[in-house]
DNA sequence: ACGACACATCAAGTTACTTCA
DNA sequence: ACTGAAGTAACTTGATGTGTC
């Protein structure tokens, strides 16, 4: 048995079967707002004395009781939640070769709805908030390593296969991104919090050096009789190189590595790069 | 050519909801 | 059973680019 019922603008199409003692129905809804369609929601009812051993909570669906003759005041209407584990093909609808996406998309979303028969449900502002089937996760992030931002095209056609909205879809990759970039961030304050330890501890090393030097120049006065040793800077990394026969090679090492930096690393301004580029390692990457 | 406007898309931030320990 | 944290879908806002008039 089908019915068509028209509310407003948006026909809804409820297929209607019995079962036993309890009546399933397979409600197609429209959104009204996109124009789209979502899945339908399969629903079983069960009688006003539920003596079946699932579990059941209840939907309050004005329209739908008004639509089966029901009272107004009972609009309550006792809910089967179709369960991850029940047999699809116990599904007595005639649409019920429905997707696993589908599928998915409706069980979750009975549950939803049954706990959350607010308020919000009767003025159509509450978010209806889905979660994305393992299949549908694992799909866009297939993609999402092919591409991080879709087109119009790849977004429709990603919409299609997956039965999302485009809009979800969109939303989806936005997401993404903004996760890839904060994991990105997590690594980059790990990688520069390392940056600093080792600098804090050569910095620690060289003052120690230095002051050994010094110790060492207020015992030994007579070595300042020897030639002095100029000291220079690198202008990048801030190391001292000394000017003698083993300084001379060290100096010009280090201008080759800053040199090799100036030549790797052009376009790259972040500071974590920089830091990478004055360290001479790579800045590690999270994949997309 | 130029400005105004509408529209689409993005990043960033936030909210609301679900799941799990 | 309850709770808080974490994860995430969906939303808001402001910026930017593009096409059209």
């Amino acid at each position: 048995m089908e019915l068509a019922l028209s509310l407003g603008d948006t026909p809804k199409t409820v297929s209607l079967a019995t079962k036993n003692d309890s009546v399933s129905l397979c409600i197609a809804l429209a959104d009204d707002k996109r124009g789209s369609s979502y899945p339908p929601v399969q629903l079983d009812l069960l009688p006003s004395t539920p003596v079946l051993p699932f579990s059941h909570s209840h939907l309050r669906i004005p329209w739908l009781s008004d639509a089966l003759g029901m009272e107004r005041v009972t609009s309550e209407i006792p809910v089967r939640v179709v369960d991850d584990t029940d047999d699809g093909a116990a599904l007595s609808s005639p649409n019920s070769a429905v997707s696993s996406f589908q599928m998915d998309y409706c069980v979750r979303n009975n549950r939803k709805s049954s706990e959350g028969a607010s308020d919000d449900d009767e003025n159509g502002s509450s978010r209806k908030k889905l979660r994305l089937s393992k299949q549908q996760s694992a799909f866009l992030e297939d993609s999402f390593k092919e591409h991080t931002t879709l087109n119009p095209k790849q977004k429709l056609a990603l919409a299609k296969q997956l039965n999302l909205r485009p809009r979800q879809v969109e939303v989806w990759f936005q997401n993404r991104r903004a996760r890839t970039k904060l994991k990105q961030t997590e690594v980059d304050c790990e990688y520069l919090k390392r940056c600093c330890e080792s600098l804090t501890e050569e910095n620690r090393r060289l003052q120690k050096e230095l002051q050994e030097l010094r110790a060492l120049k207020t015992c030994q006065p007579f070595f300042m009789q020897l030639p002095a040793t100029t000291l220079t800077m690198c202008p990048a990394c801030e190391r001292v190189a000394t000017n003698t026969a083993t300084g001379a090679a060290a100096a010009a090492a280090s201008t080759t590595t800053t040199n090799n930096n100036n030549a790797s690393a052009p376009t790259n301004n972040n500071s974590v790069s920089q830091i990478s580029a004055a360290m001479s390692v790579d800045k590690p990457r999270i994949l997309p």
